[in-house]
Formats: C-alpha cells, sequence, structure tokens
DNA sequence: AATATAGGAATGTCTGACAAAGCTCGTCAT
DNA sequence: ATGACGAGCTTTGTCAGACATTCCTATATT
C-alpha cells in the first residue's frame, strides 16, 4: 500500500488555492497544495489504514456517505474507491446492501496458506532461475529493507514492511501476472495481519522465520524453500485458525 | 463472464417501463422490462463480448463518452465498470490518457503460463484432496457441460465454454483466494485467446488436448497431471509466441 | 402474537458541470 | 524549410444534487 499518501509532485504549486469556482477547498490535514490527482487513492490508502489499526473491525459496515464526509470527497470518487477495494478483496460487497470490511472464515485460512505457498513457490522458482543473478539481488535488496524497518514500534509502519517484503519477492520474480494478481493477495494478507495483530504474537519469532525462509532461498535447495515456506505460510495459518476458533467461536 | 446478461428476476414486471420522471427508457436488445439492477454488469458483458469477437483490439483506445452514447448509460456507470476492467486486466488505465484495451507482450505469455499452471495445480491437487470425492464429481459435471458446448460455432460460445470449464476447475476446489484471484486471470485467458482466435488454430486438437487433461486428473498420478498441464498451457503458450513473434513483430 | 404495511436509510443510477492534464495543430522565429 | 512554442480541443478526474430501487425496521392491524 503506497505509503499511505506520498507526496505526489506539487503540480505548479502557485495559485493553486482556490481550485474551483471558488468553493472552499479544505484539506484534512494541513499539507499545502499538494495537487489534487489521485483523490481516489487517498480514500483508499486512509481505508487500508483504519483497517490495519483496528479502527475498523471485520463485520464492519461501511457507509458512502460517512466516507464523504470523513474524507472531504464526493461521493462518487468514494463510491469508486470502495468498489476498487471491494474487487481486490478488502471489503465485501452486497447489492443495494453495501460493504462490510471483509471477514476471516476460519476455512478460508488455510486455503488462503495454500495458493499463497503455491503463488509464493512460484516466484522463488522465477527469482533462482534467473541465471544473471539480478532478481535475487533485487531480492537481497528488498530484504535489507525490510531488516531495517521491521522493527518499527508503530504497527501501521511494520505492517507496511511485512507487506512490502512479500511484495517484494513477486516483484523480484518479475511476472506480469503476479503482479496483476498482487492486490487481492495483499488484501487478504492484510485482513489476515491485523487480525493476527489483535491476538498480538511474538513479533521476534516472526522475524525469525523470515529470516531462515531467506536463507533458504539463498541455498536454492527446493525442498529446504518448501519447508521453510511451509513454516512460514502453513504453520502460521493454522495457528492463527486454531486461535480465532478456540477464542471467538461467533460470528 | 456471466452469459451475456443473464436473465435476471423480472422485478415486480408491471408498470416498469416509465422508471424514471419520463425519460425514454429504450433498451439496446428489445427483451421486456428486465428490470434494472446491474447496468454495471451489462457495460462489463458487451465490453467482453467485443474483445472476445474481435470488435475491440488490444490496444485500442476506449472512450468514456463513446460507452455512453452506444450502450445507454450514464457515464458515472460506463466509468464504474471501465476502472473494474481495467483492474482485472482486460483494460490498461493511464491517468489522464485514458483506457486502452489490454495487449500480449510476447514475453508475458510464458509467464502468464507458469502463473497458471502453478494455480491449475493447486487447484487439482485440492479437488484430489478431497476424500469425499464430491468435487471430482463437481469437475465431472463441469467437463459434460463443455463437451456439449465447447464445439459451438458462435465463436462467442465457444469461448465462453472454455472460459467456463477452466473456471469450473477452480471452482471444484473451492478455495477462496482462488476465487478472489480468477477475474484477474480470466482477463489474461480471455485476452490471449481473442488473439489466438484472430490466428485460428485447429479446435479439433485443442478438444483433444482437454480431455488428455481430465483423464490425467481422474487417474489422480500428479507427474502426469503436471505433463498434461505442460503440454495445455505451456506449449500452447509458447507455440503462440513463435506465431506472434514470427508474423507481427511490430507493436 | 403474528403478519402486513409504511416509512426511513442506503445504494444504484442519472444529469450537468467544471478543472486538470494530455494531445494536436497552427504560428512564429531562426 | 524546419523546429520550438503556445492556443485550443479533447478526455479524464472530480464535484454537486437529485431520483429510483431496494432493504431494513418499526409500527399498526387482524
Amino acid at each position: 500500500m503506497g505509503a499511505v499518501a506520498e507526496g505526489n509532485e506539487s503540480g505548479r504549486g502557485d495559485e493553486v488555492e482556490r481550485n474551483r469556482t471558488g468553493r472552499a477547498v479544505h484539506y484534512s490535514s494541513a499539507r499545502p497544495p499538494v495537487s489534487n490527482t489521485e483523490r481516489r487513492q487517498r480514500v483508499i490508502d486512509e481505508i487500508k489504514r483504519r483497517i490495519v489499526l483496528g479502527e475498523l473491525t471485520p463485520g464492519q459496515r461501511i457507509i458512502e456517505a460517512e466516507l464523504t464526509s470523513s474524507l472531504e470527497v464526493s461521493r462518487p470518487t468514494a463510491r469508486e474507491a470502495l468498489n476498487q477495494m471491494a474487487r481486490d478483496g478488502f471489503l465485501i460487497q452486497e447489492a443495494y446492501r453495501g460493504l462490510r470490511v471483509a471477514n476471516i472464515e476460519v476455512e478460508s485460512l488455510l486455503e488462503i496458506a495454500r495458493v499463497r505457498v503455491a503463488l509464493d513457490t512460484e516466484a522463488i522458482d522465477e527469482i533462482l532461475d534467473d541465471a544473471s543473478g539480478e532478481r535475487l539481488a533485487r531480492l537481497e535488496e528488498i530484504w535489507k529493507r525490510f531488516e531495517s524497518e521491521s522493527s518499527a514500534a508503530d504497527p501501521l509502519a511494520a505492517h507496511e514492511a511485512h507487506i512490502c517484503f512479500h511484495r517484494g519477492i513477486w516483484e523480484a520474480a518479475d511476472n506480469y501476472l503476479l503482479m496483476r494478481i498482487w492486490p487481492v493477495v495483499e488484501a487478504q494478507m492484510t485482513i489476515v495481519l491485523a487480525y493476527d495483530q489483535f491476538t498480538r504474537r511474538d513479533s521476534g519469532r516472526a522475524h525469525a522465520i523470515h529470516a531462515a525462509f531467506m536463507r533458504a532461498i539463498r541455498s536454492g535447495d527446493r525442498a529446504r524453500i518448501r519447508t521453510a515456506l511451509d513454516v512460514h505460510t502453513m504453520d502460521s495459518a493454522q495457528e492463527l485458525a486454531l486461535l480465532v476458533s478456540g477464542s471467538v467461536d461467533r460470528h
């Protein structure tokens, strides 16, 4: 997720303040002109942020009109953002019944994990198949960034680092379809991680698992990679499934 | 793709003809009231149809205003449909530069094929892992439908049967994430198949390949399935890549 | 008390409009 | 004549306001 409203080029920052017939244009945060391209993305980033931070919880209803007022955008813009997020899987949409934050079905946890393993395996295969080693080098770069950022105290930053790492693996594979699929998987990961964070697990162990995963990739040994992936993804999902079905047995 | 405007429930088919303040409501096809829920889907189905039939070719520009007049919907509705199709990969979107029908990059053909093989393998694994055999039974059902419909003379029907077969495999696996990913893969398949049809290949052989594929699945032998998948997907992609790079070397 | 109906709330869609960015073509200077 | 520059057109991005349709809920009726 794009760093939550990354500062885009400031247009031609001159006489920007009155950009319409004269309607007051007050940006929620005091940031200067900031141009206006991509209001929709701002809405999306904001909703993602709220999901990650637990301000929006699975199953919670989202109403277009509320976004309109709380994010200072028009209903069509809010609508487009919501439609996109529904398409990606962050939100569930039912005709005439509105949108809700996607819920975790316990049975789906393992299904998601299996597909993720399949795709991660494919990505890693393509990275290792690259004789030039360039893809692996790119992955090492991603890993370095992850190591420096993953320990951030800010839960939003930590989440983003984690997501970036996994997207980085797919990006390094340099596969067109993989990149098109990514948003859907990111959505599921985000929902799951938000849930996970709620149950607060050992972040040190999480880092160790990722480090072991990287070592396995460097070894080039497919079986070892598979094992590391199973530990990282399947075991983690299984653990969470137990936690969820054990403690929160109603939904 | 939903059978191109499947007849949904006809609302309360009474005084429907004048559904707004009095604006004339003429439906492009003469089908009765048909209510109105899901205008957006109608736009999407129509654009898909045009792509499959070659009325829209890769790279071709699509302008919102044109859809507005040719499909009798408002711009917001057309916009939402286009946004969704861009998200799925049917269209390519560039800010302030509009939408174009997605193009085939020769290098992407094999990338797409690899990911498809990975996901099909996963789907089939989950079908075969189902001890009850219910998933396999569902797949056989899908296959029967495919056999009876795939030989249709209508290229649109043939295309749809093919897509349905592959979606059916994923549906039979009954995996949540797989179903969320499907639209993205369908888009790529559609673009590729439209291209493929353009070069008109032996449809009898295509059917034979699918039949062999089904036999491999029934055998339960993973290696054999893998081989059949490679023949179906990888070889086919490779072949098409050669054809494309050989004949049409400019884009 | 159970069902039927009316009202409110939210979504789906429409019209019309303006702003911002890209594209085209004609003009001007070298 | 050629190439850089700028004006106008085109199209997308966004907005406001409105109405139709559907769902939900609470009230009224039998």
